[in-house]
DNA sequence: AAGTGGTCTAGACCACGGG
DNA sequence: CCGTGGTCTAGACCACTTC
């Protein structure tokens, strides 16, 4: 009947957290501590803290504690996102709703050019292996690392442009792609939750092995073909995508 | 530098349920025998069976064995479903678009009236404590648990229609409301990764205590107000929600 | 009764980061 | 150097299912 050691030694750390004894960023107590303030095994510590892991609540780092994670979800407007923001560039139309959040975003951005993957390939419709532009950018909000934004784009297209630099584009690249003729007029999104993270994402958004991610890969498209794939991997929880479909201007206008 | 030997059992036993040794449905070896194989202590292959849960590639059963789950990932289209399928009842569009892909579907019904929650009294905009009605279907792909409905509905719209009895609603429940004079226009859906999964989720779903769960949370709205909330709960990984937005019609329209 | 996974103990050695 | 978390061992008892 009652819930094993590990699962009520969880609950009350998670308290701790949810309640702000335990404030994000705060150093636990070590699992010695926990072991001899709950009288119970190190084994048995671990299992809590391992669960609270995969909630994405705490993180551990060898040698130097284990710490209460940042936890606002981030709210992301998938559907409004780039009609409001159209004029300016991507970095700072997420900056603008971050920072309407209360939120500090940071990110860094870098340029490749390499071979095109399957799944790459597939959706950008060009053949496997084919060379195709990747600008990625990890994004960090309030100091910690909250996802992972890769951008293709067919060679073709992309090829001696601002878009195959390695620098921030100011006026946006939807832009720069509306002046060489490729109007973007939709986009598909697939959302994938995924288990377990690659080594590189578990590296770049300090996850733990058994902590989810979730995809959300955009195929942009002009009326021709499509011309870009955006592909962004949120951490473990903490994220929040609203799609909004149909028309809603009415409601929204009866409510004023 | 070599993965500790949880890991490397752990993908050992990935790779042959992705190879297909290891078909759906089939059972592990016991965790004794497991311990034997690779000569390592009962704790360690938990530990690489842990992880595996956690993936949701497996699922364990008290004295009866581990067992390879389902993993045919299950695709909804989720800003044209009902579009589609809007002269059908929710139950049969959801067939029909699982058969089409090749799955066998099957799911139960049931009606409740309670008091709003908090977070369903702010989306469908009733008073908190309010009486709505809950229309809760529980679905199943090739025979395991898939996803967990909860429909809501407030009390002045529902009270003496066939939403509030406990019957599939033949025609469907979007032209039930049509016939009440109430025409949805839009939705507006929250996708939001979450952990752990409630007790009862872990229940109808057959999670373990470290999967993580997706919510898909349609509000749907007349002109005039919100009247009808959708609850959507996906097992872990397994799920993958496509939106489609802007106008791709000339870009279909092109394709052919 | 026998076999299974679920929980828990009491140790051990290691790599790593900080004084 | 010491303290930290990461890994691993060799047990134990339990509840539950199956026979």
């Amino acid at each position: 009947m009652a819930a094993p050691l590990y699962r009520r030694i969880a609950g009350e750390l998670r308290d701790g957290i949810h309640r702000g004894t335990l404030p994000p960023g705060s150093r636990l107590p070590t699992e010695q501590e926990l072991t001899e303030q709950h009288g119970v095994s190190r084994t048995t510590v671990r299992q809590a803290l391992g669960l609270l892991t995969n909630e994405g609540l705490i993180s551990t780092a060898t040698s130097r504690g284990t710490f209460v994670r940042e936890l606002k979800p981030l709210t992301l407007y998938a559907s409004r996102y780039e009609r409001e923001h159209r004029e300016s560039s991507a970095h700072d139309a997420w900056r603008a709703e971050l920072e309407a959040q209360g939120r500090t975003p940071s990110q860094s951005l870098e340029m490749r050019i390499l071979p095109a993957s399957q799944a790459v390939a597939a959706r950008l419709r060009v053949g496997p292996g084919e060379l195709v532009v990747l600008r990625r950018v990890v994004r960090h909000v309030d100091g910690q690392p909250s996802s992972l934004q890769d951008s293709y784009y067919a060679m073709d297209i992309a090829e001696g442009t601002e878009i195959a630099s390695p620098h921030d584009v100011e006026r946006g690249t939807i832009r720069v792609l509306s002046e060489l003729g490729h109007e973007e007029v939709g986009y598909i999104d697939e959302i994938v939750p995924r288990m377990p993270p690659t080594d590189e994402e578990a590296r770049i958004l300090d996850l733990g092995p058994g902590v989810p991610v979730l995809d959300q890969i955009r195929t942009t498209y002009t009326d021709k073909r499509p011309v870009r794939l955006t592909w962004n991997v949120w951490a473990g929880n903490g994220i929040r995508l609203v799609y909004e479909l149909g028309d809603l201007q009415g409601y929204y206008a009866e409510q004023e």
